[in-house]
DNA sequence: ATATATCACTTGTCTTATGCAAGTGATATT
DNA sequence: AATATCACTTGCATAAGACAAGTGATATAT
């Protein structure tokens, strides 16, 4: 959204929140380390998105600026990092969940879900479908904190 | 975000709702609308975040196109109408409170959160820590489809 | 009834953000 | 030693947003 902060459109948390991460891409490499266990640049860059090489350096900066990310180093590819969530990041999980929901519900959605994998599918109708969400976030935080991911064999 | 939509990015949920809502202005009119009340596209032109002339036209239309709101005509005045949300729309409100909720439990923002009125900052921190959001969602919901709105007295 | 004000926009121009292609430097692999 | 890979950066084209100034329809004041 913006690099260089300092000034606020205003401070309603709404807002806030937006000038964090309520662009075109942060939510969907947030998205990458949750679902699908993404770690590096470079898997973030071959998302079916296909973000542009410059924003996303742009974007992953910011991220960890406003410390929603951290970096840290990979055992023994000097080249490489791992990006991770925060525990501001992990509290991003509720929102991801209620996009996720909001989309599901919808027929528009439906229609095209077609290309996901199964469990992918299925996820998302639950996440849909139901009213208390603390479980789901549990269950994604936690499988997220083993250094793991949602969608995938645990 | 983009105006006429036909290629979509993926059929990712999460890329599916961006697609629809994710840029920088589209949840501060559904903000307004749920938290403020507001109605005319000369009320959202007041927001303290100062969205163009333009930029709010476009919005309200891609947002109409897309069934998250709709127009009705003033009673009497024939040149404004009230924007409302339909029930697609309706379905934000769980979203628009998990962002309230992230900020609200963030120092950052805590530190200037001073300018609202009492209930609205006691509304936020309630946000912020109350695990299963349901009541507030149906509180919310309640309020806004009898015409009124969240902030105020009811 | 006429003049002025208000409302919801549109139009044009400038600036900023994003998209795309081609590098670059450091490290890793062959 | 040569080539490939990784995480970027740089430069330029395009799209989206910000800002200022209209416009047309309706409403209000005189």
């Amino acid at each position: 959204m913006k690099e260089s902060s300092n000034s606020l459109r205003s401070n309603c948390p709404v807002n806030f929140g937006l000038e964090n991460f309520g662009d075109k891409w942060s939510l969907l490499i947030i998205r990458d380390i949750v679902f699908w266990g993404k770690k590096t640049y470079g898997e973030f860059l071959k998302s079916d998105e296909g973000i542009s090489t410059n924003i996303l350096a742009a974007r992953l900066a910011s991220l960890e600026k406003e410390g929603i990310l951290t970096k840290a180093p990979h055992a023994t590819d000097k080249r490489t990092d791992f990006y991770m969530l925060t525990e501001k990041g992990f509290e991003l999980i509720p929102l991801l969940v209620e996009i996720v929901a909001w989309s599901g519900k919808l027929a528009e959605w439906q229609e095209n879900s077609g290309v996901g994998t199964p469990e992918q599918i299925r996820q998302v109708k639950r996440f849909a479908k139901t009213q208390d969400k603390r479980k789901i976030i549990a269950e994604i935080r936690e499988a997220v904190s083993k250094n793991s991911y949602f969608f995938a064999p645990r």
